[in-house]
RNA sequence: GUGGCUGUGGUGUAGUCCGGCAGCACAUAAGACUGUGGAUCUUAUAGCCCGGGUUCAAAUCCCGGCAGCCACC
């Protein structure tokens, strides 16, 4: 459940209280598949402040395997890592090629890319894997339809995931784990509201919008999120999967939801593209070349108190491994101070404000 | 001085024998990236040492320069 604390329009603030943190929402989570976010150090992620990662249960379940991390007493010992963690079914990996094999009724076949062995994940395999990992949410199994499918066919992985859903339920054994449930209903939203309104009448303590911001254009992810937003519990967290774009962040906030994850801002630092509180600044563009000011000239992060354009442009064309840990720190703690900001303007009453003059400010 | 070999974008090279749209890698420049398969993908800029000849057509064949390397004197 979600603790409000303050509401401003149709933004919220409040705690998702799990068994290792009180999460404070709205919040961002890194992505750290593996258990660890790519260049950055486990024990970074507390100094920063982040409150939350969420990793990949069936990645881990091939590699290195869920009874090494039992043994382990569980994926917070084995890895030291000192956030709440989320996990992820792995039903995001149907966007991959590599992964994904087919859907059937009884679950979605993927093949290692490992070794190439193939795994029927069902729903009672997935919260056993998420159970034993003993994270501190786990997320259901479901069937993600791409944009491209036919209305006939986003229908059909709406019905398996509702299934599902019913049936993670079921088989979830692990009672200081909370579980959430994922609505889905491709870019249409007559299926995205009759989605939203079956995922909220089970008893998950969190909703999901999945499968959005995965190439369609944002005005339609606005659309189909608040299509199905209204029918969202108020007192469950919201958690609005894989997007990671500050201006669609707190346009999402703004429409209500409460929690988000992606690659966007590791994967945007090791490709050059950085976040400020000017907007997006592209680190290699020749333009930098002699400039010795700081990324962002508001941003308190080491990197930023340290580091002049001219040298991480320097670094990054020499292709050295340090320029890919201080691009990432600096958008990791972006983010993090982003969020935290959102929360202080809801607490305060002027998020429209601050969304207002953020989106202002920040270019693309 | 004589003989041989070699000259292709910024760099390294393929193509030369047997003439037919000059290709690749890196570098440079710009864009993309959203529930991560560990620096990816897309696009752009940029070249036949110089001069002449043969030919419908020359990086390619012929002649003459120039430059570099090697061997001999």
């Amino acid at each position: 459940m979600l603790k409000l604390i303050n509401t401003d329009n149709q933004a919220r603030t409040g705690i998702l209280k799990t068994k290792t943190r009180n999460i404070e929402t709205p919040f961002f989570m890194p992505v750290a598949t593996k258990t660890a976010v790519k260049y950055i150090d486990n024990f970074e992620l507390n100094k920063i402040g982040i409150q939350c990662v969420i990793s990949n249960a069936f990645i881990l379940s091939l590699k290195p395997g869920i009874r090494l991390i039992k043994k382990a007493k569980g994926i917070h010992k084995f890895s030291k890592l000192n956030t709440a963690i989320f996990t992820d079914s792995g039903g995001f990996q149907k966007i991959r090629e590599s992964f994904f094999i087919k859907s059937t009724d009884k679950g979605v076949l993927f093949r290692s890319p490992f070794d190439g062995k193939k795994h029927l994940l069902t729903p009672k395999k997935l919260m056993n894997i998420q159970n034993t990992l003993d994270s501190d949410v786990a997320m259901v199994i479901d069937d993600m339809p791409l944009h491209d499918e036919s209305k006939a066919a986003t229908i059909k992985a709406v019905e398996r995931t509702h299934k599902w859903a019913e049936e993670c339920i079921k088989y979830h054994k692990n009672k200081k784990q909370l579980l959430f449930g994922i609505a889905q209903g491709g870019l249409y939203p007559d299926l995205r509201e009759a989605s939203a309104k079956f995922i909220s009448s089970l008893d998950f303590d969190g909703v999901a919008f999945g499968g959005l911001a995965i190439g369609e254009p944002s005005k339609q992810t606005y659309k189909m999120i608040n299509s199905q937003v209204k029918h969202f519990p108020e007192n469950k967290t919201r958690y609005l999967m894989g997007v990671g774009c500050p201006e669609q962040i707190i346009n999402a906030i703004d429409a209500g939801a409460d929690c988000f994850d992606s690659t966007f801002p590791t994967q945007n630092a090791r490709h050059n593209t950085l976040f400020t509180s000017k907007g997006k600044l592209v680190i290699k563009n020749s333009k930098y070349k002699n400039d010795l000011k700081p990324l962002d000239k508001n941003c308190d992060c080491y990197v930023c108190q340290n580091f002049s354009r001219a040298y991480l442009r320097h670094l990054m064309k020499a292709k050295e491994p340090n320029a890919l840990k201080y691009l990432s720190y600096h958008n990791i703690y972006f983010m993090n101070s982003f969020m935290k900001d959102i929360r202080t303007s809801i607490k305060e009453n002027r998020f429209q404000k601050f969304k207002k003059d953020f989106l202002k400010n920040y270019k693309k």
